[in-house]
DNA sequence: CGGACGTTTGATGGCGATCAACTACTGTGG
DNA sequence: CCACAGTAGTTGATCGCCATCAAACGTCCG
């Protein structure tokens, strides 16, 4: 893992866009709130015009599992899921996680059945859609389809920087990035970012991330130590982030080749 | 990376569907004539419903870029491409490769800009479509939309298959995985499938596959000889694979904990 | 023919997996 | 209330896979 390999074959060609993209200053918090609005929009425009059947889950609840019949979306109001995927040897992997706006099932949509599982990881409510009742409501509505085309490019998008984090980053870098990613994830729906509750046990995290629960443990301790992240008295599923900034600069800095000591 | 990990905390459900499918045992042939027969219907589909815009294209081709405007769909006709994911920091990723058939484009709808490099590996031919064009059309032909619905949602499930393969599997093992997808999609595609050729170098396979090149070499070599698969004289590039079910039992053998000696 | 590029193969080292021991929190029953 | 599993997390010691470095070869094309 973690193989520059590429770039000595094609040079990078860096892209202005990409690099703006990083650049973005403090400009972020207007972002996120502008997200958030654009989110509470959504969720009640779905609301009016899908009337879904609301369901309430707890924690370990299965919302759908690999091969059962393809039918329903899911819209998630509240909480937090995980998507499972299972191999027929009996590996399972962690694929992805979802949360308030996001949409699941997807996956079912071409073989008419769910290839992941879905499962709860908190107390939520999930909105039920029939995909039929979607595409027929959207014929009424089409910002119905535009949100849904938005809601699975999405997730395409992401599972892509999900494979490239797994590719490309060393395991502290990989832990320190999903930090970032979860705390973004909240900061866009409005949520508090400074201090979050991991949902996951270490051996979750390190399955989603393609390692061990111990590198998992000593990637924390070494970001505690660090002083980038800070856990919270009793208990370490509790994680102080007092600036998201200082979690991507911890991922260069594990990119860099050397320290550079001299000059 | 190769990390059983989360086994141990929950344990594998094993689930009938998934074993079922893998079980599944020259009925395959049949499946894939369907899937060709289908795809060709597809095609013939768009071609009368959209009318696309053909383009050729070469190898090293980009149709589009990570930044650039959103606005169509591609759907490629023939040929190869590789979506390449690009970081703030320069990383470059392989995330995804596309075959007859396949839509690209699809990472650009939520924000409006595409995010990643679509590049040609071989001459082919792509539609163009607007996404504009694409959802007017479909009003009066809603099995357009399946089938732009179908193509999302493939991506998406392979995607996660990708992450999968990535986090769970040792470096021979997905070269093996890798064969064995590439020879799934132009079994599927009605294509031959027991001589291939790779239209990549070893150093594009092994990024994708989340390694260096040199592993991507002394997996390939291994293959080679286990009688897995068999060069062809002249050229590292073209790979004969006599028999797509080695390539799984490779898998599953790089897998198997210990040759288990006695008894 | 020479240079660029892709590939193979060997030698070596390091990151992270594995194994193991210990701590801490939680809930259960005496 | 405490004893107690049982589960989750931390940390250390060791090992092995794979990255890295290096050298050589084959093929292609000017």
């Amino acid at each position: 893992m973690f193989n520059p390999s590429l770039t000595q074959a094609a040079a990078p060609a860096m892209n202005g866009f990409i690099a703006a993209r990083a650049a973005m200053p403090k400009a972020g918090i207007a972002v996120h709130e502008r997200a958030s609005r654009k989110l509470v929009e959504t969720q009640q425009l779905l609301k009016e015009r899908l009337a879904p059947q609301r369901r309430v889950v707890h924690a370990g609840d299965v919302i759908y599992q690999a091969g059962e019949q393809f039918g329903n979306l899911y819209i998630l109001n509240s909480g937090f899921f995980k998507i499972v995927n299972l191999s027929a040897d009996g590996r399972e992997q962690v694929v992805g996680l979802k949360f308030r706006g996001d949409w699941l099932g997807f996956d079912g949509i071409a073989a008419n059945h769910y290839s992941c599982d879905a499962v709860a990881m908190d107390t939520g409510e999930v909105w039920v859609v029939s995909y039929e009742a979607l595409l027929a409501a959207s014929l009424a509505e089409p910002a119905l389809l535009q949100v849904f085309h938005t809601a699975m490019s999405r997730e395409i998008a992401h599972d892509r920087d999900s494979l490239m984090s797994v590719c490309t980053l060393p395991a502290d870098a990989r832990v320190a990035d999903f930090l970032r990613y979860w705390a973004e994830s909240l900061a866009e729906r409005g949520m508090r970012t400074d201090q979050i509750t991991l949902r996951m046990t270490r051996a979750e995290i390190g399955n989603y991330l393609g390692m061990t629960l111990e590198s998992v443990s000593r990637a924390l301790s070494r970001l505690a130590r660090d002083k980038v992240i800070e856990f919270v008295e009793k208990g370490r599923r509790d994680v102080q982030i007092p600036d998201v900034g200082a979690l991507s600069a911890f991922v260069q800095r594990c990119l860099a080749p050397a320290p550079a000591m001299l000059q």
